[in-house]
DNA sequence: GTCTATACTCAGATAGAC
DNA sequence: GTCTATCTGAGTATAGAC
C-alpha cells in the first residue's frame, strides 16, 4: 500500500504538437528558475522578467512555453508534492521487511527533512506561495498535500496499531504537529548553521517519539 | 526577568501634530482592517481599496493617516509581536510563585496557541505576510520575533536548569520545533474543527513533554 | 478629515521581426 | 524559438473640492 506513487498531477498531459526536446528542456529550466525565485521571493514579488533572466531568456519569450504567469505557477505547484512524496516513499520502501512501524516513521521524517532542506526549491516554493496564488489555483492544488497527508496518516496508524504509539493523542493533530514543525524549518534553517540537516532530522525524531521531559 | 514587556516597536513615536482622538480611532480601525485582510489574503493581494472598504472609507482617504501602503504594513507588523508576547508573558506571570518551570512552559504554550488561534488577526497577518513585504521592511521586523524567541529560550532554559528537561536535545532546535509546530497551526486550524483551541494546546503540551511513543 | 477624480507606474501580456 | 517593442489593466498615489 505504501508502494504506489501518488498520481502525478498532469495539468499538461501531452506536449503541444511540434514542441521539440529542446523546447522541453528550456521549459524545464524555466520551471526550475521559477521555483527557485518563488521560494526566495514569493509569488507576487517575482516578476516574469526575473524568471526569464534566471533562465537566460526574456520575459516575452516565456509565452512560447506558458500561457500566463498563472499557468506557470500551476506547473510549479503540480510538480512539488510528487517530488516530495516520491522521495519520502522511496526512502521508507528501502527499509527491510523486518523494519518496525516506528523505524518507518523515523525514515520518513529523515527523508522529508532532508528533501525540503537540501533539495527542493519546489517544496520551498510550494510552502511559500500556496497562500499567495489566486484562490482558484490554490483550490486546485491543496489536494496534493492531502494525499501526502494520507500517506503519513497510514504510517502513524501502522505504528499505533502495532502498539508503538500512545493512544491518548489525537492522531490527526499529532500528524499536523509533526509535519508542521518540519515545514516551519524552512523559515529558520540556514545551510551553514551549527547542525546539519541530518542532525536536525534526528532531533525531530527524538522529540517526536520521546518528548523533551527528563526521565 | 520575565515581567518586563518587550520594548514596544514605535515607528511612529508621536502623533502628527494636530491629529485628534478621532483620527487616532480611525487610524486604529484602518490598522485592524488591514491586519484582518492581510491575514486572509496576503499583502500583494490586498488592495488599499479593500482595506478602505473594510474600514468604511475610501482608498484615497487612507493617505491622510498613512504615507503609503508600505508605511501601513509596517505599523501592522510593529504591533504584532508585542501583542503576542504580552499575552504570553501575562499568562505566565499569572502563575503562583510556586509554579515549576514546566508549568510555566505549559502556560506559555497554552497562551500562545490560544492567542494565535482565537484572537490575533495581527499574528496571523504577520506570519502570512512577513515573507511578502519588501526586503527592507522585512529586515526591520525580524528582530521582533527574535526578542520573543529569547523569552522562550529563557523559559526552556529555566526548565533545563531545574533538571526537568533532557539535556541531549539542542535547545535552539527544540524551541524552533515547538514554536514551529504551533505557528503552522494557522495553516490547518479551523475554528469549527473537532478540537477546541484549548484541546489542541493540550495535545501540543503532551507531545512536547512526553512524546508519542507508548510506554 | 473625507470625498471623487485622475495621474502615474509597474508588470503581465501581445505582436511581429528575425 | 527567441527577440524587441508596445499595449493594457490594475492598483498605488496625488490633487483639489467640500
Amino acid at each position: 500500500m505504501s508502494s504506489e506513487k501518488l498520481a502525478p498531477r498532469t495539468r499538461r498531459p501531452r506536449r503541444k504538437k511540434g514542441s521539440s526536446p529542446k523546447a522541453e528542456t528550456k521549459r524545464q529550466k524555466i520551471l526550475d528558475s521559477a521555483a527557485k525565485l518563488f521560494s526566495l521571493q514569493g509569488y507576487a514579488q517575482t516578476k516574469l522578467s526575473d524568471i526569464a533572466k534566471e533562465a537566460g531568456t526574456h520575459a516575452g519569450s516565456l509565452y512560447y512555453h506558458f500561457k500566463s504567469k498563472e499557468d506557470l505557477v500551476q506547473d510549479v505547484l503540480g510538480m512539488t508534492m510528487s517530488l516530495l512524496s516520491n522521495a519520502v516513499m522511496a526512502k521508507v520502501n528501502e527499509l527491510p521487511e523486518t523494519a518496525t512501524p516506528s523505524e518507518r516513521i523515523a525514515a520518513g521524517i529523515q527523508a522529508h527533512v532532508l528533501h525540503i532542506l537540501q533539495r527542493g526549491f519546489y517544496t520551498q516554493a510550494y510552502m511559500k506561495i500556496i497562500d499567495q496564488v489566486p484562490a482558484h489555483v490554490r483550490r486546485a492544488y491543496v489536494m496534493a498535500p492531502r494525499a501526502y497527508g494520507n500517506y503519513w496518516r497510514g504510517l502513524l496508524e501502522g505504528a499505533r496499531q502495532a502498539g508503538e504509539l500512545r493512544t491518548d493523542l489525537n492522531p490527526t493533530i499529532l500528524r499536523l504537529l509533526l509535519l508542521g514543525s518540519i515545514t516551519w524549518m524552512l523559515e529558520w534553517y540556514k545551510p551553514d548553521g551549527p547542525l546539519s540537516a541530518d542532525q536536525i532530522a534526528d532531533e525531530v525524531t527524538k522529540l517526536f517519539f520521546d518528548g523533551a521531559r527528563k526521565r
